[in-house]
DNA sequence: TGCAAATATGAACGAACATTCATATAATAT
DNA sequence: ATATTATATGAATGTTCGTTCATATTTGCA
């Protein structure tokens, strides 16, 4: 991992700056929310498959985060633009997904990492 | 990943946080280097034993990253207080290393994320 | 004791950013 | 057309944060 390029430092520097913010968090956390998948290549605890991903629109997830539609809608852009999540327009509303696998997989390794050191107060 | 506490978020928030700034990236990406590693545990790319740790010092590091000794300091201590590094003194100096494995699995799937979409455009 | 090397720290400055409020845009239905 | 619902956006505000400069602290050594 030695001689990392500075733009990809950059990328790494952006990716990790909009991954962190409570808000977001939150959103994303929002999206990843696999209660009622019930495919069967899902073995992973959060869902890997395109089909069962999970999609909220705007509203609903500024209501289960208990955020308001602004702030939401902004931190949305922000993520769209760092190009974590997708969207999918459906007459008025728009639906926002997690964008890959990559993005659940950061979002895990920094649950995992704050679980075990949970358990080591 | 439902009904994520919020102390928990928080904590998530706080790690990510420490990891998005191109300074600390550099510090910890050069805390990773593992050129003269050759340990057979070694299967990662990225060395997961302890023997091979690989700790350096602050000049060292400031001279390699090419910041100064104030900055390299003054991060170094986010990192420390955000538990991502370890230290231990011998004499003068102060030798700083990566934390533990989910430092570098952090690092890892950010830069790896980063790499994919690279190969993309 | 005094000097030099390595590291840490405090103050200060400017830039970036999260949030709120008000308003604009877009799509649907009556 | 107009009203309504869903979403987006621009300006403004206060705060946080990275960096620099100067200086303090600590350790080893002559």
């Amino acid at each position: 991992m030695k001689d990392v390029k500075f733009t990809t430092i950059k990328k790494m520097e952006s990716l990790l700056e909009t991954a962190s913010d409570a808000t977001r968090l939150k959103i994303m956390l929002a999206l990843l929310d696999d209660d009622e998948c019930e495919c069967e290549e899902c073995n992973c605890g959060v869902c890997e498959s395109l089909n069962c991903m999970i999609e909220k629109c705007v509203n609903d997830i500024a209501f289960e985060i208990e955020a308001s539609q602004s702030l939401v809608s902004h931190q949305l852009k922000v993520l769209k633009d760092a190009d974590l999540v997708r969207t999918r327009k459906e007459g008025t509303r728009v639906y926002y997904s997690l964008k890959d696998r990559h993005v659940r997989l950061l979002l895990g390794v920094a649950y995992e990492h704050v679980m075990e050191e949970e358990n080591n107060d």
